[in-house]
DNA sequence: GACGCTGGCATTGTTCAACAACTCGCACAA
DNA sequence: TTGTGCGAGTTGTTGAACAATGCCAGCGTC
């Protein structure tokens, strides 16, 4: 199990111990992650953080060395560590107590829990939404701007930003229940699931096959036919865990 | 650590103070919610705080002083809000950045929406069991202790130690999925749902309607009979819920 | 009297330096 | 080869200090 190559960097490296650690210096600044102006230093620091390992910048199983990333993104190890434990709560790394923090290796058993649980919660909620009030207009308009920004973002051939787009329409999708702790548990699985993509080699062919599906689930939500989406989404996921289970990212 | 005053905390406060915030040192020591030897200090802190907020030793809204309560449990500002953290992942206390942090206050949207998810999730999680391979015999033996835990506390009249067992039940229940994800999902709504409780005036009225359903529920599982477990628990947690919402906790 | 402003004051946010506690790799000895 | 102790390095925790923010009372104005 102890495959990982970058485990053998733990203690110290001093060229080599954090990959390309001088970029996240370039990354601190105004970054395009954008948080909050009036966030706290501790989620300014989660937020970068947390862009980061979405987007492949930090590799699975790898160790967050406190002192280095502290003094790499200019911010006290206390700091530092408040939002470690933010992005451990959501699930993006692992804190063992007196070893560090480590970026979230997923295996085939967390992908399979991740895609099982997804279809809990968000078939759950999309049943709730269809049975239910109809969800109001900014909601569905959340799924449409999402399944827009990714078929935009196919045409361009941005591939990275065609999964997060799929992921933020799956978050819309589950916010036409209008259940702000729904929201909150999906959101975490959803980080979880692009934390599996981001090591992905080939981003297109993960994210492309889906806009299909994608457009589908828009329609008949736009045409509020939310109790038909239900069973599409179902099969959707079955599929997409088929699929990730099937090429699992830590090759 | 005896620097207890906190009256002068409230010197310039005339409108209110910290309710009943000498009681905290009363608990620190060796207190019964034990907490694992090994574990950190801001473990132990958040383990301290999670059991007097579930059992009603903090009023929902109360504000949580980070001098006042560091220097009432012993550890230091940094420490203590490393537990408020992890407490706040969880539900039960509130961060307002710059203000402070609040213990949880539940009002009726909270628990519809709480209810709405259990329901989700739990009979889920039934389901997936049911589906799945037959759950191991300690999954199902924590099923069984729960039910029997509940029930000797009834009869002994310890009504809040049968809410105890009452949300270790349905936690039982929802492992038998087997998912990790799943269980920690669960754990976080029934905290949310203990803390709701932990405000009753009559612990014996919330908790004891519910326990022959509790023994129904244990039956069908002890035989198996998984499937047929689903529809009973939701209905109970439908009832459960128009209960739960019928009585806000903060009458 | 009601409203808005401007202070002071308490609390939170953050940093820093230091020490304690712990883990891990390594040399050494049986 | 195996076990053991040592030492370096990291994390855990503290305490003090300062900055930033929010709250509240007092004051003046309308």
């Amino acid at each position: 199990m102890s495959t990982a190559p970058t485990s053998t960097t733990g203690a110290t490296s001093p060229g080599r111990g954090l990959p390309g650690a001088g970029r996240w210096h370039g990354v601190v600044p105004g970054d395009g992650a954008a948080s909050a102006p009036g966030a706290t230093a501790a989620e300014q620091v989660a937020a970068v953080l947390r862009a980061l390992a979405l987007e492949g910048g930090l590799r699975p199983g790898e160790q967050l060395s406190e002192q280095a990333l502290g003094a790499a993104l200019g911010v006290s190890r206390n700091t530092l560590r408040e939002a470690f434990r933010t992005l451990g709560e959501e699930g993006l790394v692992e804190h063992q107590p007196h070893r560090g923090v480590f970026v979230r290796l997923l295996r085939a058993d967390d992908l399979r829990d991740l895609w099982a649980l997804r279809e809990v919660l968000e078939c759950g909620a999309l049943e709730r939404a269809a049975a239910g009030t109809p969800p109001p207009p900014e909601a569905v308009g959340a799924v449409r701007t999402a399944r827009r920004r990714g078929e935009e973002a196919a045409t361009a051939g941005d591939w990275r930003t065609v999964g997060t787009a799929n992921m933020a329409l799956h978050a819309a999708l589950a916010a036409l229940a209008g259940s702000p702790r729904t929201d909150a548990a999906v959101r975490r699985l959803l980080a979880e699931v692009r934390l599996a993509f981001s090591a992905a080699p080939d981003p297109r062919a993960v994210h492309e096959p889906w806009l299909p599906a994608n457009a589908l689930l828009a329609e008949l939500v736009e045409e509020g036919r939310l109790a038909e989406a239900v069973p599409v989404l179902r099969e959707y996921l079955r599929a997409s865990g088929r699929s990730a289970v099937a090429s699992p990212p830590t090759a």
